[in-house]
RNA sequence: GGGGAGAUACCAGAGUGGCCAAAUGGGACGGACUGUAAAUCCGUUGCGCAAGCUUCGGAGGUUCGAAUCCUCCUCUCCCCA
């Protein structure tokens, strides 16, 4: 959106969302009608956040992007965290039933995921502000007798089960709390739409059920009007799932995910995905995603998508800080002729470089006279279970201490091999790191 | 209730008395190559430096010697009622 200020007040020009989302492939099912209802004017869109966990993962980003597009085409974005859909539990795309979350959980679940929106859009920009609404706050008054007066009427059991969702458990079962599940979430876009004038649902192609479940309930109650869009699931060149690594997910949370991890996520993306991520996951303009991609054709090595799209994401997630520390961080784990770089990096940078990587005490006073590099790995740190595996990767070549490679399995290590005397940097492979805390 | 088949390492799956620490494939891990990618190639994959030790569902037994034969037990699958 740009803003220009014209006789001292803001006019906006309006850049075409289903446009946007075109280009960055980003669309995949819109109502009809919704593209004259968004150039019509500033409309308010939500998008309903599930808090099964208390940090949101890089899966649910694309949902979160799509907001933060919606509100810089100048409209007006809403994030709906499920308080109440959370304790039903959605079963789209499940095979089986879920487990009901506790309200104390859920309510941490919340105001965790709360604070990470906040990060991405605006909330202070006047009428176009974003806003969060937790559909607990209209639904823990409820009866469920006034529900099933109020809505159930409205939706036949026939409609319900055409669903998708609902066709793929009919073999192995689903509760009702389940099946009642699109009502729920149908309820929330009814509320929505009357109390606060919203007229668009988004969410991932999965969420189109529920949400056409919602535009049907609006039109059968009040023969009201309300649309819909959903974002295509996102898929990666080699075909396994967005969003993992070995080590499971990938979350927002720094707790979670060290901002190194974070930034080593996007950069190991392939080239193929990258050029997909870039326009999703980033707020660059198509002439600038263009003339990235051509400059990355012409030196592919350097992997120039990459490093700008984890660049742009990092920032945005983390901090400019963070960034930087983990672009520091990759530079001394990947880069060449580091052993030097590593001993003189100071204290602090050295432990947040390797924030994440698994940590072992080992008492200080072992190292006195000397300790051999088998002993060392296996019977003190337990980084190698057994003598053998370790002997075995040291003839390998695959046994590194502080960057440099153990040569033989007879090198001892005394206090001269120590990191400002105080750890070790020991690395099995090139991507197994160890930080040994000297006690 | 009756009948049959089976249980082997991370997984799948050979092995039916010594040549078995156990084929082969997958996975995992390491190395080379590379772009921290993909593909490919090489190596490792019970413990031990070694002698050797402990492993083939569990417990006993036969034998100089058992994953392999016998007995009992536990569990899984299939077929018929």
């Amino acid at each position: 959106m740009i803003v220009l200020p014209i006789f001292g007040r803001k006019i906006r020009f309006m850049k075409n969302f289903i446009e946007e989302l075109r280009w960055r492939g980003m669309l995949h099912d819109v109502m009809p009608g919704t593209e004259e209802l968004l150039n019509s004017g500033m409309t308010k869109g939500y998008i309903g956040f599930d808090p099964t966990a208390d940090s949101l993962g890089v899966g649910n980003l694309v949902q979160v992007m799509l907001l933060l597009h919606f509100q810089q085409c100048g409209h007006k974005p809403i994030a709906l965290v499920g308080g109440a859909t959370g304790m039903v539990g959605d079963p789209s795309g499940k095979s089986q039933e879920r487990n009901l979350l506790n309200e104390e959980i859920l309510a941490h679940n919340l105001a965790c995921q709360k604070a990470q929106l906040e990060k991405f859009l605006d909330f202070n920009c006047g009428e176009q502000s974003a806003e969060i609404v937790n559909n607990y706050d209209w639904f823990k008054n409820f009866s469920f007798l006034e529900f099933i007066r109020d809505v159930g009427k409205h939706i036949t059991i026939n409609y319900m089960m055409a669903k998708d969702s609902v066709q793929k458990r009919l073999d192995s079962g689903m509760s009702f709390t389940e099946f009642s599940y699109q009502l729920v979430q149908g309820y929330d876009f009814y509320y929505l739409w009357k109390h606060m004038g919203i007229s668009l649902q988004m969410g991932g192609s999965d969420q189109w059920g529920n949400i056409v479940t919602g535009t049907e309930l609006i039109r059968r109650k009040e023969s009201g009007e309300a649309f819909a869009l959903t974002t295509p699931l996102i898929k990666k060149a080699d075909g396994t799932k967005f969003g993992k690594t070995e080590g499971g997910n990938v979350w927002l949370d720094a707790k979670r995910t060290s901002p190194y991890q974070f930034y080593q996520f996007w950069l190991n993306a392939a080239d193929e995905d990258s050029k997909n991520f870039i326009r999703i996951f980033t707020l660059k303009t198509k002439d600038e995603i263009e003339a990235l991609e051509a400059e990355h054709e012409k030196a592919p090595h350097l992997r120039l998508l990459q490093k700008e799209l984890a660049k742009d994401i990092t920032i945005r997630v983390h901090s400019e800080k963070d960034y930087n520390a983990a672009i520091e961080a990759s530079e001394i784990l990947f880069g060449k002729g580091t052993a030097e770089a590593l001993m003189n990096l100071s204290e602090s940078d050295l432990l947040s470089v390797f924030d994440g990587v698994p940590q072992v005490e080992f008492p200080k006073s072992a190292l006195d006279g000397g300790i051999n590099v088998i002993d060392f790995l296996v019977e003190k740190t337990n980084i190698f279970p057994s003598r053998g595996e370790a002997r075995k990767m040291i003839q390998g070549g695959g046994v590194l201490i502080n960057k440099g490679k153990v040569e033989s399995e007879n090198r001892n290590l005394d206090s001269a091999d120590t990191i400002k005397g105080k750890y070790i940097l020991a690395q099995k492979g090139k991507k197994n790191y160890f930080l040994v805390v000297l006690k």
